[in-house]
RNA sequence: CGCGGGGUGGAGCAGUUGGCAGCUCGUUGGGCUCAUAACCCAAAGGUCGGAGGUUCGAGUCCUCCUCCCGCAA
């Protein structure tokens, strides 16, 4: 049986772990990010993956640093590992441990290589509105994300489906796609791809691009960017200087609006004359419409500020939108 | 002791300088309508998170407790 050191961190490694250890493989340490003051009362808080370590007993390791961290990689030299698998570890590591394994050091990457090399994979195939995506095991190297690839499982991303759901799904591959990897590594069957040159990046997020823009963003692509950052950051919008989150839309055309509103169709050739942003109807019984810059965002879900998600309807009860209030 | 918001009928909220507890919905019963996410009438449903204090009088002011939520990571 293959021994083996784990690193990883977030949930998302934690499936991986679970599996590779109820497939009964020698688990000699697990590497994880170093416990951060989070939430509520900024309170200590055990990464997932060393949860999971701690309630089977195994070998937890939490170094600050790993980049010139001698007593580190002694450790792990000491350790002598067949292979070392990482799943969103949240470090670089450095030759001298990928260096280490006889067998190498694999990782579980959250798309079909070599698309979306990076830290963000999952979150820019909901964002781009992508119909598939996957997962790919690999030899790492050096380089971000450019090792040569051993096994992919391809999935469909539903039309609504969030950042958080995928995220979901794709743990699951993900840890089963790592066991069977590890099994073909074992048997020494493994193959090995080239990625080639041909890829794309999917960097880390950042903090400005969960505001909406009604001007620049057509309906689709709000309703893409919504449910691309539910749960992570949360799309939103300003409405008279309060921050107003959106978790769940719906991408409408005029077509449809008139449908819904018959009463509405005198007024179709203005409707595109009307300012993005701006709040067409607003009623807790027929939900809140906001044209977009190319159609029309129908909010499901919604949450103010300081307050927590609900239903649009819910929202509206207490909180009156008027119609013609323009979102910044 | 990271910063901030909040607990008011089933839901979401309002409640002004302390003076009979309200709004929009929902629910139940009735009416109107070819029909409705429509409209009209009526009813039920709250010891205002808990404890103590100030007061003639506290949802409202003071103290303690408790639960929840947002930001930030």
């Amino acid at each position: 049986m293959l021994k083996i050191v784990f690193m990883g961190t977030p949930d998302f490694a934690e499936k991986s772990l679970e599996k590779v250890f109820e497939a009964g493989y020698k688990i000699e340490a697990v590497i994880t990010n170093p416990d951060k003051p989070k939430g509520r009362g900024m309170k200590l808080i055990s990464s997932p993956v060393k949860q999971f370590a701690e309630a089977k007993g195994l070998n937890v390791l939490q170094p600050q640093k790993i980049k010139n961290n001698n007593e580190f990689i002694e450790e792990i030299k000491k350790i002598n590992p067949d292979v070392i698998c990482v799943v969103a570890y949240g470090k670089i590591l450095p030759k001298e441990i990928l260096d280490i394994p006889k067998l190498g050091c694999i990782n579980v990457h959250g798309s079909l290589l070599p698309k979306y090399r990076g830290a963000a994979p999952i979150q820019w195939a909901v964002l781009n509105g992508d119909k598939t995506t996957g997962i790919t095991t690999m030899y790492m190297d050096v380089g971000m994300d450019t090792g040569d690839m051993i096994l992919k499982e391809e999935t469909e991303i539903g039309e609504d489906e969030t950042t958080g759901e995928l995220w979901e799904r794709l743990s699951n591959i993900g840890a089963n796609l790592l066991v069977k990897t590890l099994e073909l590594i074992e048997k020494g069957e493994a193959p090995r791809e080239k990625q080639g040159e041909n890829y794309s990046v999917a960097p880390m997020l950042e903090k400005e691009m969960a505001h909406i823009s009604w001007q620049n963003q057509t309906a689709k692509q709000i309703k893409n960017l919504v449910r691309g950052l539910n749960p992570i950051m949360g799309a939103y919008s300003l409405e008279n200087d309060k921050k107003i989150k959106f978790w769940k839309v719906e991408a409408i055309t005029n077509e449809d609006i008139i449908n819904i509103f018959p009463e509405f169709k005198d007024y179709d050739y203005k409707l595109n004359a009307i300012e993005p942003g701006t709040i067409l109807f607003s009623n807790e019984k027929t939900g809140l419409y906001i044209k977009a810059k190319d159609g029309i965002i129908k909010v499901l879900e919604i949450q103010g500020e300081n307050a927590k998600r609900m239903n649009i309807s819910d929202f509206l009860r207490g909180n009156k939108l008027e119609v013609g209030t323009i979102f910044e």
